[in-house]
RNA sequence: GGGAGCAUAGCUCAGCUGGUUUAGAGCAUCUGCCUUACAAGCAGAGGGUCCGCGGUUCGAACCCGUGUGCUCCCA
């Protein structure tokens, strides 16, 4: 069989998804043995995959490989979520497109349309997910809006009614004054208007002098629902004003002064008028200091009874006409240009009020407590740990959730309402009707009219660990007891709050447990300027055409290697090229392999354990069991990066770069078959240990080196043998060994062909016999000799206590030898110093651990020695 | 305003319990090689005031304090 010069990845990746899924590896059911379980953080039906997806899929795809090949009952749930803001805002957009406007739909018109979008677009990045290879079990792909998923969430929401955690309260909100409807925040665009400040002043009570206070507006018409001046504590021009109080223009209400350093000192006047109803902050300010809320404005946008004057007139018209009437009160100071952002209406253009409203809420005082205690006993272990900090203190300073979302796609709120203001939270409106209906007043269908608004999405996902499962719409099932909780949750760090925290609270709410035992999280992906990839920046590459240029497997460890646990990631396409590179290599080494198949000779040297070729065969086996071992424990602790170049550095330094070209036989040579199924062999394992990361091209050359009995994907692994330090340490030592010789002959200009001689003065002669054919082929020398002698005329080289002698014809540069060994020894010199100075202090001595001290002294003996060498050698080039 | 975190080679990061041969890796850089698996490669090399200052200690990249700079989250 013929291989292609270079990996072609394309068809490679199909042919084994394709092979797997139909293999059904990744189709779970319960059994006897131990589930590995992992929930996809389901990403928005409108999504596309972009890196962060990427970053976050891989880790859980390795895991969850890694998982199944360790024999555990591996299941990975994909899925979506219905993501109300995001897809309301692709519904209204395709619409639009079409000329049909959201506002000419009734509700179930709507959502017609949303569905017909979900069925066509939704999800299209669960297909992409394939591409990356993403092992999956396709036949539990979840959707928070699915009919079980859906009646879930609105039975938590009564469940939590009934116990007292949900209530109603108020919540400024976004009003449409044309449409009489609250708007969402996307709903609202804000443009930048040419408006005017007007600075007015206001009669300080109990003043003699008949004092004034001065504001500034931009929105006059709202003094009439002030209740209060508010101005910063270390302002020195308001401080004996604190506590008084002062009289608003036109309709003369006294109103407290209070201060807080919520004022800006140097913005307008330094003195902010404070108007709960109809301002964000100053809602916030009311709450803090109790202060009155003068709602003055109708939902039609026109002054309310509560204004006392202007009434029915519309808020814009009396900006204009309260002026003249200020102007005459001698309350007008003086106006100026302003030019500041207002919202506007999406849907009619109107000017966006803010406007306090009744919304629904959940009280989370109660339910975080149980998910507090979680993380901090380490029942569920964050990675890094550092997290821990952060969901501390969010959760002990956690705030009420307010779950109303002024939206059509989600799941509706289950309150009815009667015409009287009475509302019931219910299943149904049949239910409605029966909490809501008296004797006197027995009500029909007609009468009740359900709740406008769509719960956030956070409150469906927060059951995601176990509603896939359906551990809550059929409780206690099969399903659920076996795979909740599920292990390892792999998310960003952004939305520790938004819902890792709340999914716990549920967990133990619903489950009346935890969701997940891990929670790993993985840094945000940024470019290389390391500003974060968004749509509006464009700095987000296209991963599809991405993965088609570099191959699933290049994308998967170009993102990983790039990747420290918990930090950032600045992402550069060069990664990607460095894992399109690995492949290649991989692919090459494949090539060489099956070069020697055929050329394989039967008298075999192997068994003789004295041979060269048992020497690279033990000391690679050991050193495979080393990163083994190594990148098992990596991987233990969610270091999944440092653990791909470990193995990666195995695959390519000690593998490539030294164990084959150890064992190449000649040109055209035969190779010992026994040397060549030890090899095969070191490849299939090594393939094993990389399959998580790179599961495409694993499993490719898994199969091209051998006939295989079963699929790489599931084949079970190997516990790793123990180490022999001493091979580890014999074979360092060869390798540094042939570095240096070859670092002399490259500083001595000695041309790759030149073969040289070699004399080697040791005690140790019979360990060097050992490896002398590695030797001599890897730094081409023509013979090697055993001298008790310096050579003179010689290159001489140094390592640990023997010596070597480089003989050749050519004429050596004696001058950069001898700079290069003062300098050596400087160093040297330098080292011991500082030893012998730590040794010679007493109380280094008498503190120090014994061990801690004997180290030192082998550090002194061995540099010692060094230095001896390397005056040695000095004296044999004078 | 409140909170969390970071600062080590040109870049991205390791360095875990203070003692690992006067700090390691990958990438980038430089030098030499078209050596019959691989130039998307091979061989080798150079590169550091461990952010500044002070302290604890026999000993500090590591612990404490402080200053500076940066990042993120919440309002």
């Amino acid at each position: 069989m013929e291989l292609s010069k270079n990996y072609i990845p394309t068809e490679v990746e199909a042919k084994w998804y394709a092979h797997w899924l139909a293999a059904g590896y990744f189709a779970s059911k319960p059994d006897e043995r131990e589930p590995y379980t992992v929930v996809i953080p389901p990403p928005n039906v409108t999504g596309v995959l972009h890196m962060g997806h990427c970053l976050n899929n891989s880790i859980q795809d390795i895991l969850v490989r890694r998982a199944r090949m360790m024999g555990k009952n591996a299941c990975w749930v994909p899925g979506t979520d219905h993501a109300s803001i995001a897809t309301e805002a692709k519904v209204v957009a395709m619409l639009r497109e079409r000329g049909i406007a959201k506002s000419s739909l009734s509700r179930d018109e709507f959502l017609g349309y949303a569905w017909e979008w979900k069925e066509k677009y939704g999800g299209i990045i669960l297909q992409q997910l394939r591409k990356l290879g993403c092992s999956l079990d396709w036949d539990r792909t979840s959707f928070t809006m699915d009919p079980d998923y859906y009646q879930s969430v609105i039975g938590v929401f009564m469940d939590l009614y009934k116990k007292g955690h949900i209530y109603r309260g108020k919540r400024m909100i976004n009003w449409d004054v044309r449409a009489k409807t609250a708007l969402s925040d996307e709903e609202v665009i804000y443009k930048e208007v040419q408006s005017k400040l007007y600075y007015l002043q206001y009669k300080i009570d109990e003043s003699d002098t008949s004092e004034h206070i001065v504001i500034a507006t931009v929105r006059p018409e709202t003094i009439l629902g002030d209740s209060a001046i508010c101005v910063h504590p270390d302002d020195e021009r308001f401080k004996h004003l604190h506590g008084k109080f002062a009289f608003v223009p036109l309709i003369n209400r006294r109103i407290p002064i209070i201060a807080d350093d919520y004022v800006a000192m140097d913005f307008g006047t330094g003195a902010l008028k404070v108007t709960p109803a109809h301002d964000m902050n100053d809602y916030q300010l009311g709450q803090k200091y109790q202060l009155e809320i003068i709602d003055t404005m109708n939902d039609d946008g026109t002054m309310s009874q509560a204004a006392q004057l202007f009434i029915g007139i519309d808020r814009l018209d009396v900006r204009k006409q309260i002026i003249p009437m200020l102007e005459a009160a001698g309350s007008l100071v003086k106006i100026e240009e302003y030019t500041n952002q207002v919202g506007f209406s999406e849907r009619t253009d109107a000017v966006v009020e803010p406007r306090l409203s009744l919304q629904w809420w959940v009280s989370m005082k109660q339910l975080a407590e149980p998910a507090l205690k979680a993380v901090m006993d380490e029942e569920i272990n964050f990675h890094p740990a550092k997290f821990k900090n952060l969901y501390r203190h969010w959760m002990e300073n956690i705030k009420d959730w307010c779950i109303s979302r002024q939206l059509w796609w989600g799941h509706r709120i289950p309150a009815y309402y009667a015409p009287d203001g009475r509302f019931a939270v219910a299943a149904n409106i049949e239910d409605a009707i029966a909490q809501l209906s008296t004797q006197e007043h027995p009500l029909t269908a007609a009468d009740i009219k359900q709740d406008e608004d769509c719960l956030d999405t956070w409150f469906s996902s927060w059951l995601w660990p176990f509603e896939v499962f359906k551990g809550l719409s059929k409780p206690g099932n099969e399903e659920v007891n076996y795979y909740y909780p599920t292990n390892t949750l792999v998310t960003a760090p952004e939305i520790i709050f938004f819902w890792v925290a709340r999914m716990i609270m549920a967990g133990y709410e619903y489950q009346g447990g935890k969701p997940f035992k891990d929670v790993y999280f993985t840094g945000i992906v940024r470019d290389k300027q390391g500003r974060k990839m968004s749509k509006s920046l464009g700095n987000s590459p296209e991963l599809l055409g991405l993965i088609d240029k570099y191959g699933a497997d290049a994308v998967r460890f170009g993102i990983m290697i790039s990747s420290p646990a918990g930090n950032d990631l600045l992402f550069d396409e060069s990664s990607l090229e460095q894992g399109r590179n690995f492949n290649n290599k991989l692919w090459n080494a494949l090539k060489l392999i099956k070069m020697w198949d055929a050329r394989q000779s039967s008298n075999s040297s192997i068994a003789d354990e004295s041979t060269n070729q048992s020497f690279a065969i033990n000391w690679f086996e050991n050193r495979l069991n080393a990163v083994k071992a190594e990148s098992e424990a990596l991987m233990e602790q969610f270091r999944l990066s440092e653990a791909l170049k470990v193995i990666y550095s195995l695959i390519w330094d000690d593998f490539c770069s030294w164990y084959l070209e150890w064992i190449k036989p000649g040109f055209e040579q035969p190779i010992d078959a026994a040397v060549y199924q030890k090899t095969v062999h070191f490849f299939e394992e090594l393939m094993q240990i990389l399959h998580p990361f790179m599961p495409f091209i694993t499993e490719e050359i898994y199969h091209l080196l051998a006939e295989q009995t079963e699929d790489l994907c599931i084949k079970q692994n190997k516990v790793a043998a123990p180490l022999k330090a001493s091979i580890t340490a014999s074979g360092e030592l060869l390798k540094q060994v042939i570095s240096a010789l070859r670092d002399a002959r490259n500083k001595n200009q000695l041309k790759p062909k030149e073969a040289i001689k070699l004399f080697i003065q040791t005690d140790d002669i019979s360990s060097y016999q050992a490896i002398e054919s590695i030797l001599s082929k890897q730094i081409n020398a023509a013979e090697i000799n055993y001298t008790n002698t310096s050579i003179s005329n010689s290159i001489v080289v140094a390592v640990e206590k023997d010596k070597f002698f480089i003989e050749t014809e050519k004429q050596l540069d004696a001058t950069t030898l001898k700079a290069e060994l003062l300098k050596d020894l400087e160093h040297q010199e330098g080292f011991l110093d500082a030893v012998t100075k730590k040794l010679s202090n007493e109380r280094f001595v008498q503190n120090a651990k014994p061990e801690i001290v004997a180290l030192e002294q082998k550090k002194q003996a061995d540099a010692l020695a060094r230095i001896h060498t390397i005056k040695e050698s000095l004296a044999n080039l004078a």
